[in-house]
RNA sequence: GCCCGGGUGGUGGAAUGGUAGACACGCAGGACUUAAAAUCCUGUGGCCAUCGCGGCUGUGCGGGUUCGAGUCCCGCCCCGGGUACCA
């Protein structure tokens, strides 16, 4: 049989059907294994080269797992509700539903091609309403949940209610809205049905409360962070501005600290650890009121340095403190107002990025706590309103934002320790004794810490505490693309959620996807919605973000058809919870914290067995698309010509009636800017052709400017590209048809049209988009597997190139002639099986075996490519040799695997093989080559025994002629041997 | 700004603190062939060289630890990802 890729994957694809070897079982006596990928959201542009980076990966390891003797899970499915989809839908009318489906099985084609061992019977998809009756029914149990600090779990909030009946809330330990006001038992009783509803509000894990939205009046709609570019929108540039709205929120930071300690216990990256830390973001300090002077309030604030409080020269509170409004005084109204118009107009990254310290003073001053002195109350973008209190104390002396503020104002700088260097900038010390400190002076940064909590307790302004930097997660999103909430408000405003036996919740088909114009989700414009629970009565018309669904998806899939719970707990408990987890590292906070606190929460409840969700992790890294870039000359522009009086121009645009597309090669727009001259001219000439092949008249009399501004830079489609050089051709064809203007092309003198090319992220928008599907047709999905595992290691971002490609499909063929010849004839196996095959084959297998583990794929095929390479020299190869080696390639290359191992007689597949183990009696060496060292830089070579004892080496390395040379003849004042590695000789 | 990564030939990359550049691509030369494809062989970091002896230099930049540093430590520069409504 020849090598023929396409026949070999069809052979392999008709028996792995044939025997539904992807079948998994949910009851095994082989140990369980379950290896997931991160779903993919299913875009229109289909799958790309990218997205099987991981997937490839994953199905490898799921492979070597299942050929090690393991029950192995590894299911496919797609994370389908999503903001392109509504996009699409609302340019085009198409319901989104209709449209994922599509993309959908795009999807699942593709993957099948590339010979994924995904079970596809246990395939979940978040927008079927069989999956998201679940997600809306774990909502529910988080709205029916509070957190319970005395036990450490979330609890039923009838729980709370019985509480409050008899105690109030005096005895609850909650993790609660910070300033729900105590209450007793009686007055509880006491409260109206809505006063109840909103108490409890504060200590739902699933509940309401109103934020700022980005709100875009032109769009007449709310927009997502990804869609605002500088400030405006990314469609159209229109301002965006801040809308405050109720929406709903998770209580995350209820399991702040579960979160955080739960991390020690899982095998992630120790950089993704650290991310979800920092996210985290605890903090151990004190909360410290400063009473206003003029008013009953007081500003609080949070902070890890109480120790400096003496230091505080002035406070900071947020543009949006509630406060700001209140203690401005009229003097200052105009400046403050002034400041936080231009501080809403700037996201919170543009804030916190901000190199210029920028400030206002409110005119309000605070009282210091011990001093009792004035302390001035400003606000500044550097403070942002989410994050503690919104408000900081400042100790120039001790923080450098601070200091950098006080410079400017021209506030005074205390220094406070007596080691502190703030002269010139903020020194952070904690060293040495306090100074300039009342009370504390003369005390370490412990002893002063401990007392000052201590006095602030006594004199009821301020305490100790911690904090965390998470804030909780945002729940709703004003789209139709995605799961409704089974929630609905009755006419009095109360909150009604609907029974578990009425779930799903189903979307309903609506007219229109387009924005209402209020900034609510479409379904508001929907009657029959809003009023699905009767006349009066008001469905929530907000939907669920992406994470809701991509929150537990994992666990759906070990009981994919159940219809009585989200999963049973014979499933749950035999699968337990991922073994390994494959995804991009940009998942780090997001995606992974959701998922780590919804699983704590069901844990809590009992109804998974397990406190974390995924025990171990590997991120791939991106897979980059390699832009190409056209440069189009703009006639148009004022500028294209320099005229004295304006009314050239005015006539020239005028007489212009046909303006063509000029485009530029790359390569001539390089020379223009460097000011080459011929170019320049070459250039000019070719215009005034141009110009004055469109009936333009009186070109002579222009002259051209070339300068680099008038061109616009602008993605053409890579497939029109070969290396630099651009298909013009091909390209003013596809041109023809997207626009109706004439378009012509200045190539460069060697005749090419060049482009300039960029490396990117892959999106269908910047036309960078590789398909699989070419590769694979050109070289097979095996070649397409192995390639992609050879471009390096899994964890970094890399462009895509298929220039290597050619050295993968040569291995393969290379490895099938070690069984088939030339003419497609069976080679005779070797009689005997030689020394030097086991050798081979015993290394390749510690290699591979090794790299398996520690997810060096990349170097796994590197050594099948040295295997193939000394084991074709070899005049003769065992059958029990080549048999190993098919096993040790199978989960790399399963097609080509599974075909040699038919005809080999095997009848079983190659799926179900033993993987194999090497011997190290094969891989014994008794001489090393030793690379010998004189003062750290290689002499020589000797091979030596490698259980010469030490002074024998030393007594042969030293009598060597090359390093007599280089030792000069002098004693060694070192002699080092490392046994099997390296010799050093110092002199 | 903050958090987390990364930076090694023309290119993708390899290297438990132990011979830097494995394995490939590309390129150059050669074999086979009418030719092409395929296949095979040789060479290939840079500089110097009495180009088959050898030498110097070299892993973003500057320091340090060590017998020995791409690898560990300190300080920079550049690039990528995340930054709470892209998924």
């Amino acid at each position: 049989m020849e090598y023929n890729f396409s026949t070999i994957e069809q052979i392999a694809r008709k028996k792995w059907k044939d025997g539904n070897v992807y079948k998994v079982s949910n009851s095994s006596a082989k140990p369980k294994y379950y290896v997931l990928d991160m779903f993919p959201y299913p875009s229109g542009a289909g799958l790309h080269v990218g997205h099987p980076l991981g997937y490839i990966f994953s199905d490898i390891y799921a492979r070597y797992k299942r050929m090690q003797g393991y029950n192995v899970l590894h299911p496919m499915g797609f994370d389908a509700f999503g903001l392109p989809a509504e996009q699409y839908a609302i340019q085009t009318g198409q319901h989104p539903a209709i449209t994922t489906e599509q993309n959908i099985n795009t999807y699942k084609k593709q993957f099948e091609k590339i010979g994924f061992s995904f079970d596809w019977d246990r395939q979940v998809s978040t927008c079927d309403p069989s999956y998201y009756k679940w997600t809306q029914w774990i909502f529910l149990q988080l709205y029916d949940s509070w957190y319970n600090k005395e036990i450490g779990k979330s609890d039923r909030i009838d729980n709370l209610e019985n509480i409050f009946n008899i105690h109030g809330n005096t005895t609850v330990n909650a993790a609660c809205d910070e300033k729900v006001r105590s209450f007793s038992g009686e007055e509880w009783k006491a409260f109206s049905t809505l006063e109840k509803q909103n108490i409890l509000m504060d200590y739902r894990l699933a509940y309401q409360k109103d934020s700022l939205v980005n709100w875009c009046p032109a769009l007449g709609t709310v927009l997502a962070n990804d869609e605002i570019v500088n400030g405006v929108s990314e469609r159209g540039g229109y301002p965006v501005e801040k809308k405050k709205m109720s929406q709903w929120f998770l209580r995350i930071t209820a399991y702040a600290e579960r979160l955080l300690q739960g991390l020690d216990t899982l095998e992630w990256t120790e950089s993704m650890k650290d991310m979800q830390r920092n996210w985290i973001g605890k903090s151990i300090g004190a909360m410290v009121s400063f009473p206003l002077k003029e008013h009953e309030e007081k500003i609080d604030v949070f902070t890890t340095r109480v120790d400096t409080i003496f230091g505080v020269t002035f406070l900071v509170i947020a543009p949006e403190h509630e406060l700001v409004k209140k203690i401005t005084t009229a003097e200052y109204i105009d400046a403050v107002d002034e400041y936080i118009r231009v501080c809403a107009s700037k996201s919170d990254i543009e804030r916190q990025s901000e190199k210029i310290v920028s400030g206002q003073f409110t005119g309000a001053y605070v009282l210091h706590p011990f001093t009792k002195q004035e302390v001035p109350v400003y606000i500044a973008d550097y403070v942002l309103a989410g994050y503690g209190t919104g408000a900081v104390m400042a100790v120039p002396s001790g923080d450098q934002r601070d200091y950098l503020f006080a410079k400017k104002y021209n506030l005074s700088i205390i220094p406070i320790l007596d080691t502190q260097k703030s002269e010139n900038e903020a020194d952070a010390t904690k060293e040495g004794k306090y100074i300039n400190s009342d009370f504390i002076n003369g005390l370490n940064y412990k002893e002063a810490t401990k007392l000052l909590i201590q006095k602030l307790e006594e004199t009821k302004l301020g305490y100790g505490k911690i904090n965390y930097r998470m804030r909780d997660a945002g729940y709703s999103r004003q789209r139709y693309w995605g799961e409704p909430f089974p929630i609905y408000y009755d006419t009095e405003g109360l909150i009604h959620t609907i029974d578990k036996e009425n779930l799903p919740v189903t979307l309903p088909a609506v007219d229109s996807y387009k924005p209402t114009g209020t900034g609510e989700s479409p379904l508001a414009n929907s009657k029959e919605w809003v009023e699905r629970m009767g006349p009066g009565t008001r469905m929530e018309t907000d939907t669920m973000p992406g994470y809701a669904g991509s929150s537990w998806y994992f666990l759906r899939y070990m009981d994919p058809q159940n219809e009585d719970f989200f999963v049973s707990r014979e499933a749950q408990g035999y699968w337990q919870n991922v073994d390994l987890y494959v995804g991009g590292a940009e998942h780090a906070v997001g995606h992974l914290l959701y998922s780590r606190f919804w699983h704590k929460f069901l844990k809590d409840n009992g109804w998974v067995n397990t406190e974390e969700p995924f025990k171990k992790m590997v991120n791939q890294g991106m897979i980059q698309g390699v832009s190409a870039f056209v440069y189009r000359y703009n006639p148009m522009h004022s500028e294209t010509i320099t005229p004295d009086n304006k009314d050239y121009e005015a006539s020239f645009k005028n007489m212009y009636k046909i303006p063509p597309e000029i485009y530029i090669s790359s390569e001539s727009l390089q020379l223009i800017e460097n000011k080459e001259e011929a170019e320049v001219n070459r250039f000019t000439v070719f215009l005034k052709e141009v110009f004055k092949s469109v009936g333009q008249v009186c070109v002579d009399e222009f002259e051209f400017n070339v300068s680099k501004i008038l061109f616009s830079k602008s993605h053409v489609d890579i497939n029109y590209v070969n290396n630099k050089l651009l298909e013009v051709g091909s390209y003013s064809d596809y041109l023809k048809k997207i626009t109706d203007r004439p378009c012509v092309f200045f190539r460069s003198r060697d005749t090419n049209f060049y482009v300039e090319r960029e490396i990117e992220k892959m999106s269908k928008s910047k036309f960078n988009v590789v398909n699989p599907d070419q590769i694979i047709e050109q070289y097979g999905a095996d070649c397409f597997r192995m390639y992609e595992m050879f471009l390096g290691p899994i964890d970094t971002a890399k462009p895509w190139d298929t220039n290597g490609i050619s050295g993968v499909a040569s291995f393969l063929r290379k490895f099938w002639r070690l069984f088939y010849d030339d003419l497609g004839n069976a080679k005779p196996a070797g009689e005997e099986v030689t020394n030097e095959e086991l050798k081979i084959l015993h290394k390749t297998i510690k290699k591979v075996s090794e790299d398996l583990e520690r997810f060096g794929f990349n170097t796994c095929v590197s050594s099948f490519m040295i295997a193939v390479n000394d084991l074709s020299k070899l005049k003769a190869i065992s059958k029990s040799t080549l048999t190993d080696l098919i096993k040790l390639i199978a989960p790399f290359g399963p097609h080509t695997a599974e075909v040699l191992w038919n005809n080999m007689g095997n009848p079983t597949s190659v799926v179900d093989a033993e993987f194999p183990l090497y011997d190290e009696k094969y891989l014994v060496e008794s001489v090393f080559n030793y690379p010998v060292q004189i003062n750290g830089k290689l002499r020589a070579n000797m091979d030596i025994p490698l259980d010469m004892p030490q002074e024998e080496i030393q007594k042969l390395v030293l009598s060597d002629e090359k390093v007599v040379k280089f030792t000069e003849g002098k004693t060694p004042k070192k002699f080092i041997v490392v046994t099997g590695r390296i010799i050093n000789v110092v002199v």
